[in-house]
DNA sequence: AAGGATCGTCTGTGCAGCACCAACTATTTA
DNA sequence: TAAATAGTTGGTGCTGCACAGACGATCCTT
């Protein structure tokens, strides 16, 4: 017995490079733990955790072509169409026609939005409060400002494939 | 004027009450970028990102009953069964019977799961860059803790619903 | 002026990730 | 012995997308 899991039972982090520390699950498990949550919350509000994104996404950048917009989101255009639809017809963002470039729309939050935006920030309080338990004021606002800075750089999807050495003997 | 509302027209930044700051747009928003390239790195590792999420747990958790996991997943347990039914299938995972309760299998990561993980880990790295590419190695390390922690704990979804003051005046 | 590219729109199709329901077995607890 | 619990199986259906095709409007070439 004990053969070939020389992995000592239970125990709950096997020492790992600090290196090769991937956030990226973490940041999945979260945003799903927060996504559930802010569904219902948000419901009442006539908002979904997508609308959520790009009315955030809409305060910290200003006027958007549709084009960018589906950069930034990582979304194909033709759904940024429905998703403006729906912020639109609530008045919470606005479509002008870019005077460069009639073809563009440019979309910009509203004031409607911006209050909107905040309340529901506020009514989400209550789910964070849930899902980031762990962390103190001070280490939220530190998550969010890292956060808010990450999300605030475009990045083309490119990621070239790698291969990894000092993982495959054994 | 300026009662509630500071904010004119278009700039980028309203003041915001560092008290509103809410973390789960940009979660969801950082999520769906480093899901989008996860898949397309994770393929032709045979994984998919909720089993990423899913070993991630098991590797911090230990050995867990899949009702358990289930809470900690906030998944349906049912559908808990065909993620570890994949997972099993590559022998990455381990259902053992629990000794003091049969009904119950405990779920634990084996070695080939860890060394998957961690060859799925190094893989990400270019996705990582991409992704958080506004981030020094510092500042990435910081966020990893803060999402660790975060992620760590087990939250109820209770989450009741909050009325703000100072949000509803026009 | 003419041709091609680009921006947004519309419609339609299809898939993946889930939740949810119901039924069943094995096991534990009351 | 009865009721509750852990896991499994199978089925249904919704939602959020991607993707493709076609179209008008507007640029940008040449």
């Amino acid at each position: 017995m004990f053969r070939q899991l020389g992995r000592l039972g239970h125990m709950s982090a096997p020492p790992l490079d600090p290196s090769e520390h991937r956030s990226g699950a973490l940041l999945d498990h979260l945003a799903r733990r927060m996504r559930l949550r802010s569904e219902t919350v948000l419901a009442p509000l006539g908002l979904r955790p997508r609308h959520l994104v790009a009315l955030t996404v809409l305060r910290a950048g200003g006027g958007t072509s549709q084009q960018a917009l589906a950069t930034i989101l990582e979304m194909d255009s033709t759904n940024i169409v429905g998703l403006l639809n729906d912020l639109e017809a609530e008045q919470l963002v606005e479509r002008r026609r870019s005077p460069e470039d009639r073809r563009r729309h440019v979309v910009e939050l509203t004031q409607d939005g911006a209050k909107r935006l905040s309340e529901a920030e506020c009514a989400l309080a209550g789910a964070e409060d849930e899902v980031l338990g762990a962390l103190d004021p001070n280490e939220r606002e530190t998550l969010y400002e890292l956060l808010r800075r990450a999300a605030a750089t475009t990045s083309p999807i490119n990621c070239t494939e790698v291969i990894c050495a000092g993982d495959e003997p054994l």
